[in-house]
DNA sequence: TCTCCGTGTTGAAGCGCTTCGACAGTTTGA
DNA sequence: TCAAACTGTCGAAGCGCTTCAACACGGAGA
């Protein structure tokens, strides 16, 4: 292994200066911080990461809990992760997966001096590891919005916000009844933080423009279609929908496009992070859920925090709406 | 924050003794033994990682590079991850996540002492990475097989096995003319180790039961629709399928089942790490991915090298296939 | 009785790094 | 011309832990 002091030696000065070199911490002269630079080089050195977090009570590790359990959007968590590593390598972090075994986890990484910050995903509304991560005493961000006293930062894709926009869309284009087919029961159960924020907003919404709004947990397989067949069944005077539920989105797109068959105005919107796919299932527009720039804002902002600045408690990011072209889309595929 | 030295004082005890004590490396009496766990408890102490791999010279921390990039199936990526994780938790071992920017980041997490081992995920038959690998002198195991002389060791699923067994059991139903519908054009096109096995598995053993037999890359969306109803209206004589393809079979299952549509003998073989969803599309016959256990053995076989142990140089998980019934599936369905 | 051995415990060295205070040597300001 | 202020470099302490050599002590064998 080679250390500081090798680099040290072949550059003919002490280690200290080797580490201002590396640090910037002091003042080198140009000659020096070359010599020592091309020592470094020459040598392949890469300090031991133990060794500097041990005496610099700093590990360069942000410890990121993503729930790998059953009954979330598995690709969308994927994306999120990636926006997060890719962001916080440019900041010179790495990140440490910790697997949901709840609390647990999180107090090894952070009472064991294993990470710098912690980045919590899957939040639910009233979730049982806000206790432990305000008695950790380490920053921390959300992502995800718990109910009540924001004493953590969060971060989130503004799903109560999207729900306005989905239902003023759909009222804009002269539908009355609404219906929103979304996350699993499993989902909705848990009160995950999202689930129950986009509902909210849809139902006021809904209520605020004086239509009629009904909310449906659908399964994310093809287990959907029977669900959405029956309420579209049972209620055939829904006609403006919105979707969010990746997963059953190829089932359901049929059954949705057979009931409001118009073909230049679109009734269904879909709330989801993959745009691609959807233009398939010939519905054309979109609310974009930026799975990956939320991953991306997460790190941004606590890598913010590490570096010392404030930071905004609560950030959400805004929905767009993406009006597609029906007809040419629907030839497209 | 609470030293080693802090539950020394607590317990009445020199700080090697509280070492050894939670290592076990000598003979404690009883006693001491108690005071110690019980002062640890009570002041809640955790050991700082960086001082021990310092001291140690080990992390007990394990580097897994995913590809976090496009093309892959995620939802199995992300099954074999949460293997990984959960069983290197079981052998107290934590996942630094490492993002796809190639050699670089194995070799930062290396050389500078981050991890005692590596988990390299997506291998490709010719990969790049490999030489890097085989200079860092760390321990190291790849979830894929890439081509030539294994000098690290490797696991996977047998997808070469799998294509045999695919080929035996439709041409034991009776089928001369078969298909694959695999992977993208994308994942070809790097030759990601698994994609190439299937096929030569696929084509060796078609050749070897004197059949005819095509493959076909098809996207991971609904375009690949299009793709399977060209090949199928080409060549009506296909009708034993073997699909790999998870992000496509929603869209091309209908299809296939109208192409062959015998309700009692399978014509369609799925290869899939998601068996529940199957039933839905008609499809009974499966050849399971244990993606989830893939990730277990593959953490299973890196600890054991941690610990010593000799170790296979290649463990190819055996492929088993699944025979549903298929009337009864689709009522349920 | 004395030596030898095993058991349980300790002191101290040292892992590789950062950082503080000190110190030469060079400018600057009065 | 001399003190004051910089600039660039270094020595040494110390971060929290593991582990080695040493040692105290009681029991067994001679």
């Amino acid at each position: 292994m080679v250390t500081i002091s090798d680099v040290a030696r072949e550059a003919g000065v002490s280690t200290s200066t080797v580490s201002y070199v590396m640090s910037g911490k002091r003042a080198i002269s140009a000659d020096t911080r070359d010599r020592v630079q091309a020592a470094i080089a020459r040598l392949g050195y890469r300090p031991h990461a133990g060794a500097r977090s041990l005496a610099s009570r700093s590990t360069r590790v942000i410890g990121l809990q993503a729930p790998l359990r059953t009954g979330v959007d598995v690709p969308v968590i994927m994306q999120v992760v990636a926006g997060v590593v890719q962001r916080a390598r440019v900041h010179g972090y790495d990140i440490l997966l910790l697997s949901s075994d709840e609390a647990e986890g999180l107090a090894r990484a952070s009472r064991g001096s294993m990470v710098d910050a912690l980045l919590i995903m899957d939040v639910e509304s009233e979730d049982a590891r806000l206790a432990t991560i305000a008695e950790l005493d380490q920053p921390s961000v959300l992502i995800g919005l718990p109910a009540g006293r924001r004493s953590i930062p969060c971060i989130d894709f503004d799903f109560e916000a999207a729900g306005w926009l989905a239902v003023d869309r759909l009222v804009g284009l002269g539908h009355t009844r609404l219906a929103l087919f979304g996350a699993p029961e499993a989902v909705m159960e848990r009160h995950t933080s999202y689930a129950d924020r986009l509902i909210r907003g849809f139902l006021e919404a809904c209520e605020a423009r004086g239509v009629e709004g009904s909310t449906h947990p659908i399964p994310d397989s093809a287990e959907a279609l029977a669900e959405v067949d029956a309420v579209l069944t049972a209620d055939p005077g829904i006609t403006g929908i919105l979707v969010h539920n990746d997963g059953a989105l190829p089932f359901i797109a049929d059954r949705i496009r057979a009931h409001v068959p118009s073909a230049t105005a679109p009734d269904c919107l879909a709330l989801t992070s993959r745009e691609g796919a959807l233009r398939a299932h010939g519905l054309t527009d979109t609310i974009a859920v930026p799975a990956e720039a939320l991953g991306e804002s997460a790190a941004e902002m606590i890598c913010a925090m590490l570096a010392g600045g404030a930071h905004p408690s609560v950030q959400l990011l805004p929905p767009e709406l993406a009006v597609g072209e029906p007809s040419r889309a629907r030839i497209d595929s």
